[in-house]
DNA sequence: CCCTAACACTTGTATATACAATAAAAGTAC
DNA sequence: GTACTTTTATTGTATATACAAGTGTTAGGG
């Protein structure tokens, strides 16, 4: 749908304008949607990203600041956010050996079993928005935020 | 700079995942960067959003079902919002005579002063914006972007 | 060895947010 | 008018988040 019947609004200020605007609605569309299918799984989307980033880096455990690095947003809950990973038994932390101010933070085997589980299901999500743009169309918007980021 | 180092990742799964990420993640990186500016001026995001909501129905009055369709997160935060803003001084709200479940919401001349002094403030911030990406680019945006949402 | 600075993480606190429950007014049917 | 439903907004509560301050650890200089 149309941005501006999205916000009921008539006209913005210029295309800039526009695609700001967009962009944040879109993202924020696109997480409370997300957000919906993981509510199942007791999941919320900044938890599920942790998993992810630590299966991507399984079998080696990562520590807090590299968690910090890799999510969609930076902000300072790293720590309680895996300790609520820890108490739900999907990942393990232990002091490091060699430098005891950092943790080693590892995913567990109950941990990639639900992103296992959890795969198919975004796949099947992921689907839907196969239907709506070609790959070439998303490599364009890869390739445009990417520029606007720069 | 590209999602893949932005995230300190490697791959992705496809184009369509990474579109995904990285529609999410832009949108919050302009949420993050608009929210530095406005916090000079005390407000947030989402006050600054219901002001300009407000400012572009003037001088008719909106109720918060109005608002809250308006805005670019749907919550149900609208009355308190609105209430953080009233103290502020830069929104008025009245019981509805016709309709006495409904409140009119109406921005203040001190709300439009402010306003008026963040548009340069704003307009300055997507010059920046402007330099990286051209109108047809953004245009593009803009089409897929609400194509994606159809 | 002591002192200071930098680092990695944790905690406290104030604020924001999500979601459900509630309240009050209006509309509808009888 | 009374009972029911729907509309519109508010409140309560639990959780999440942002930011600053604090804790313990390591590193470097003298």
């Amino acid at each position: 749908m149309k941005l501006e019947e999205e916000l009921k609004q008539t006209r913005f200020k210029d295309e800039y304008q526009k695609a700001m605007l967009n962009i944040i609605f879109t993202g924020n569309w696109l997480e409370v949607w997300t957000s919906q299918i993981l509510k199942q799984y007791d999941l919320s989307s900044q938890q599920f990203n942790v998993l992810r980033i630590l299966r991507g880096s399984s079998p080696s455990p990562l520590n807090l600041l590299d968690i910090q690095e890799r999510m969609m947003d930076r902000m300072s809950n790293a720590t309680r956010l895996v300790e609520k990973l820890r108490q739900k038994g999907l990942l393990t932390r232990k002091q490091c050996d060699s430098n005891r101010r950092k943790v080693e933070i590892e995913i567990t085997e109950k941990g990639q079993a639900l992103l296992k589980e959890l795969d198919p299901v975004m796949e099947k999500s992921h689907l839907e928005l196969t239907q709506k743009l070609t790959v070439a169309e998303v490599n364009t918007i890869n390739k445009l935020l990417d520029k606007l980021r720069d």
